[in-house]
Order: C-alpha cells, then structure tokens, then sequence
DNA sequence: GTATATGCAAACCGTTTGCATGGCT
DNA sequence: AGCCATGCAAACGGTTTGCATATAC
C-alpha cells in the first residue's frame, strides 16, 4: 500500500489523541477537514476500506445506517449510546465468557461482537 | 393495530414453520410472493416496523448492508455465517457470561448483542 | 514511464416517505 | 363517514464505482 499524503494524513487522524478511535467515514472526513486536509469523502471510504483490508482496523457494525470502524483490532466488547450513537471501548476485563455457543459442524469462529447497548437513565 | 389482510398474512409466515424465523424484508417479501400474497414491499417494510415497534420482533444488526428482523424478543446470541450472510439463533444454554463491562454512570444496558460470526472451515 | 491513488459526480441499493386509493368499523 | 392501512413511485442517505487526472516510485 502506498503511503500517499492523504493515507498519511488519515493515518495520523487515526492514531492521533492516543489512538483508539472510533469513526464513522462522516467524522474522519470531517476531522480531515477540521485540519485543513484535502480529502475527498470517496478517498475516505477507499482508505477505510483498504486499511481494514490490510488488517490495521476493523469495521463494527452497531448501527444499520451508518459503518463504524476501530483502530483495535483485537475482539473487544463495545458499549454503544443508542441517544447519541456513539461507540466506545467497554473494559475488555470486566467481561468474562466463561462458555460460547459452540460452532456447528464445519463452521469456525470468525469473531465474537459483543454489543452493551446503552440508554441514558431516566 | 389492526388485523389486515397483509399483516395477518405476513405474520402467518413469520409464525409458521414453527416460528423463530429471522428474515430481510426482502426475503419476507419474497416468501409473501411465493405463497401468491400481494403485498408491497413498502408495506413489509412498515409492517415489519410496526412488529417491532409493538414488541412483538426485534431488528438485530449484523450486516451493515440489510436489515435483519428476529421473531424471538427476548436477548439471545445469535450465529451469523458470513458466506451466506445468514443469521441464525445460538443455543443460549450455551453461553455463560459471568460478568459484564458494568455500563457508565448514568446510563443503563438496554441490550446486549453477541454475534458469533461463522466462517466455514477450510 | 508506468502503475496506481485521487477526486468528483453519477450510480447504486436498501429503506423511507408522500399522497391518492381502498378497506375496516 | 371517518380513520387508517395500502401501494406505488419518487425521495433519501450512506456507500461504491467509473473515469479522467495527478502522483509516487
């Protein structure tokens, strides 16, 4: 993958404020705009993509209307605000599986995506 | 609500083959259609709305891309096998969290997702 | 120089909505 | 009669794609 001055620009986006972000293709593109960056809201996309594609992030999906992407990568359980739809690192260590459905016949485990939905408490 | 022609059918389909269906609109849509129903796949799409906004299914969210509708309400896992992009339920007997990321302060879990992502093994 | 990324706009696709028609009570 | 569901088609919004241009190596 070639290091273009965009791919760069979104890179350090991304690891940026201590890494551990999660976007949506909207926000990057608009934190790219924040800073002055010019970058076409389809480059985004690609870049996104392409990015998950080399493994460096991967896409959540929570919402049906909108694709979010982590720069973890690892399987991490997400709590996610349903008022503002947003998404956000639930403390892996709070959260103990001690058993899964096992896989059926000639399947295997892709990932596990544990979604905390939350609402603000009345 | 009432007891129309279109809902009573689409609802016999979701109960029938002994219920526990997770369907698309598109594939109720076509399910509909098979069985010689006319329905619009606008009022599927509303129908389905109105299940759910009844309590009577739930929209679980697997794939970016489609809409899943699940006729079981309460919280289970679910199997998703990528290939095929089909959703299925999890024997729930089977998963044991013991412990949760406890929710932020002033916020409530309103659900908890598991998706088993499935690949079939090579 | 050559391959490939970019940018724009147009296409795309699942979903929603507006509005006129039709059915239930 | 009145209310509300239906159906169609057009609108919608996020995402992808085609193609000409620009850029990295």
């Amino acid at each position: 993958m070639r290091p273009t001055r965009q791919r760069l620009a979104l890179a350090a986006l991304l690891v940026g404020d201590g890494g551990n972000r999660h976007v949506t293709a909207e926000s990057l593109y608009a934190a790219a705009a924040a800073e002055g960056e010019k970058v076409s809201l389809a480059t985004v996309y690609n870049t996104l993509r392409a990015f998950c594609d080399a493994g460096l992030m991967t896409e959540i999906t929570v919402d049906a209307a909108r694709s979010y992407f982590d720069t973890r990568t690892d399987d991490h359980p997400h709590f996610f605000w349903e008022d503002s739809q947003t998404l956000c690192d639930a403390p892996a260590e709070q959260l103990d599986i001690r058993s899964l459905p096992k896989a059926p016949d000639g399947a295997e485990v892709a990932r596990v995506d544990v979604v905390i939905r939350l609402r603000r408490r009345s």
